[in-house]
DNA sequence: CAGCACGTTCGTCACACTCA
DNA sequence: TGAGTGTGACGAACGTGCTG
């Protein structure tokens, strides 16, 4: 591994690489989404690589006394900023600078679309990268697959920060440079049987580890770019749910004012018609006592002139 | 202003899972 | 079945605000 690249990464420098897989239990499969980001899955925790050997035991007081206060990004960008046409340099550059670029940029690049993966299993993106990087010297350098990235170069380009831009920029231009000074043969794809295996066939462990970091490195942000979105989606779900059921509250509310009101209204409605009935019932006896009083006082009058009548017959 | 606590970002590892 | 992907977990590095 040629030793600029080794110097734009000082994590890999500082952490134990240990490829042994320790036995595991097997989780059952959570393929979605939802199930992934979901899960409080800590079977592995106790699986995890060991502690960085040098500069962990330091603390972040000693490391910033040591190291500044740029970030890391910054440092590779830093770091790959060579500006030099030496072609083990501009591997060196793209290989930090394509480390830094977001992913949906690096989709850009290549001209492929919606998933990073895509650019990685692409053989010119591989050729670039980690064949540029480890075969500069030859006659055929893979720095030649290039010019098939300039195409696409300037939209590309256009969405990074000045630095990055300007190193994209540069780096874009150097290489396109550099190929069409060597003029290599172009080299057949062998697009039959298993891609993968064809795209990793003549590498070292160390080229296919830098290969397999670097993919890492775009999905881990491709990864966290879908985690941010999906809780933003989530947040935004609550809030609108929120607000539905605050309207829908308010809208019960009004509901229940509306029946305590009828409700009332019914009250008062009985209570009148009990009213009624009782006037109807006070009416009705009012009537009887005044005919009883009338016919009464009728008998009385009537009585003296009948014995009067009776006395002269 | 140094030191600390806390939060964020990033690279890496481990592992479940998929694919050719 | 090996190679490759997606993602949780973790540590390192760094930024920021607070405090004495």
């Amino acid at each position: 591994m040629p030793q600029e690249l080794q110097s734009t990464n000082q994590q890999s420098q500082t952490t134990t690489v240990e490829e042994v897989k320790p036995t595991t239990t097997v989780t059952p499969s959570k393929n979605k989404l939802e199930q992934k980001f979901n899960k409080n899955d800590d079977t592995s925790k106790s699986l995890k690589r060991t502690a960085p050997i040098d500069v962990s035991s330091q603390g972040d007081a000693k490391r910033k006394a040591t190291q500044g206060s740029k970030k890391s990004s910054e440092k590779q960008i830093e770091n790959a900023n060579l500006k030099t046409t030496d072609p083990t340099a501009i591997a060196a550059n793209a290989a930090a600078i394509l480390s830094s670029v977001p992913s949906s940029v690096a989709q850009n690049v290549v001209g492929q679309s919606t998933e990073s993966t895509k650019i990685l299993s692409n053989p010119q993106f591989d050729d670039v990268l980690t064949a540029a990087a480890n075969s500069v010297n030859s006659m055929n350098s893979p720095i030649a697959v290039a010019p098939n990235l300039i195409p696409n170069q300037q939209t590309a380009i256009n969405d990074l920060s000045p630095t990055l831009h300007s190193n994209m920029e540069e780096f874009l231009n150097s290489a396109a440079a550099t190929a069409q000074a060597q003029a290599p043969t172009p080299q057949p794809q062998d697009n039959s049987g298993n891609k993968r295996a064809v795209s990793t066939r003549n590498l070292t462990n160390d080229e296919r580890r830098q290969r397999r970091l670097l993919r890492n490195r775009v999905a881990a942000k491709e990864c966290r770019r879908k985690k941010k979105a999906y809780v933003a989606d989530l947040e935004e779900k609550v809030t609108r749910l929120e607000d539905e059921n605050n309207r829908l509250n308010k809208e019960i509310d009004e509901l229940n004012t509306k029946l305590n009101l009828n409700g009332m209204k019914l009250e008062e409605n009985a209570r009148l018609h009990k009213e009624i009935e009782e006037l109807k019932t006070k009416l009705s006896t009012t009537q009887q006592d005044a005919k009883k009083e009338t016919r009464s006082k009728i008998n009385d009058e009537i009585e003296p002139v009948k014995q009067e009548l009776n006395a002269k017959s």
